[in-house]
DNA sequence: AACCGCAGAGAACGAGCGTTCTCAGATTCG
DNA sequence: CGAATCTGAGAACGCTCGTTCTCTGCGGTT
């Protein structure tokens, strides 16, 4: 157990599952050296301090993330195609045991106020999730602001499945998007409303 | 300062700022003395534990959003026009300067995974603003589902707005529930006499 | 005036946290 | 083989927090 990069993995695997089950601020060092089995000298030696732990786990969040939302979305057919498959991919996640909503949004309730460092890893994510979005839905001959209508419906699919406890809520989303997406790119005759914006 | 109920308004109103401000565990017991002038012992006689305040600010937020909701909406034209002051709502929300999501969301990821009774209450606070979004929704001639759209579009929002720091996921929400609500209701064509279902 | 009771201010207490230190045992190298 | 170095386990430290306690002084009743 000298592997500097597996002994990183391990501390970092097991901060990831205490924080998002339980909340980062209810976790303290001990309960990752009990789960991960690496010593506090040895953890403290790889993350000067546990705001370092926070931010690498919030990395590795987003590298799996991204990885698994990819294969998700490489498996589907065509830009609507993919759009819609993120929905799909929100369905299985809410599905799991321990789903617990997003962990970037939780991070941000919980230190985003007080931790810029945090802040802006989360800004981050959400950021490149909604460019996603945007560059999805340009490919599927609709708008930016498709794009971001869409990464609407599913940030709100998020939080709303975690409370409720209902992973249906994807459904909704899904179902939102489709007539978001067919009514921009013209499968649909489009009320054309267009910039009407009745606010300030 | 003997009125026991001038006494708890205080003390709510001095744990709400901090506890949103900052978020609930970066604010201690001492703070929300200092805040409120009321000293910890009569703190202590108004609410037995830290948990009780926290209800309490929580029972409080619902009331005010309640009611500024609800001033909103009584302002607006037709189940429709509700419908998108919702989010003319959040927009002006979202530009108040001390700004940071959605106080129910940021505590269900703060202690929403150890204390029982503050999820209990975020989860009833967005199950009654659905149903009421549902309502609405029913009443502008559309179904559930709309509904349950426009709420996750709603949700999306809140969370976008606060993480990015930028009101304008309101205006993309709006744009996306008149979308669907158009839809919905096949309004596409339809004048404005439509209302056969009248609620003034 | 004398007593009683209560309220305010903040010190005190016990627990838990992040972080550091100690110490015994293993390992390495001359 | 022996000495120097490293490592793991966990005790210790300093701090903060939620909660309680103590002490002091004021107000009301007779």
């Amino acid at each position: 157990m000298i592997d500097e990069h597996e002994v990183r993995d391990r501390i970092v695997a097991a901060a990831d599952a205490l924080y998002y089950a339980r909340g980062i601020h209810e976790v303290g060092m001990d309960a990752v050296r009990a789960a991960s089995g690496i010593s506090l000298k040895r953890i403290y030696s790889v993350f000067p301090s546990k705001a370092d732990l926070v931010v690498a786990v919030l990395g590795e969040r987003r590298h799996v993330w991204d990885r698994d939302l990819g294969r998700s979305l490489a498996s589907a057919d065509g830009a609507r195609g993919r759009l819609l498959a993120i929905f799909d991919f929100l369905r299985t996640w809410f599905e799991t045991d321990d789903f617990r909503g997003c962990f970037f949004i939780n991070t941000y309730g919980e230190s985003g106020a007080t931790s810029e460092a945090v802040h802006a890893v989360v800004r981050q994510q959400k950021a490149d999730f909604q460019a996603l979005v945007e560059r999805l839905a340009l490919e599927a001959g609709g708008t930016e602001m498709l794009g971001r209508q869409l990464s609407l419906l599913a940030e709100g699919a998020q939080t709303s499945a975690a409370i409720a406890g209902d992973p249906s809520w994807a459904d909704d989303g899904r179902a939102a998007a489709e007539a978001l997406i067919d009514l921009a790119i013209g499968t649909v005759a489009a009320p054309a409303s267009g910039s009407a914006r009745t606010h300030a």
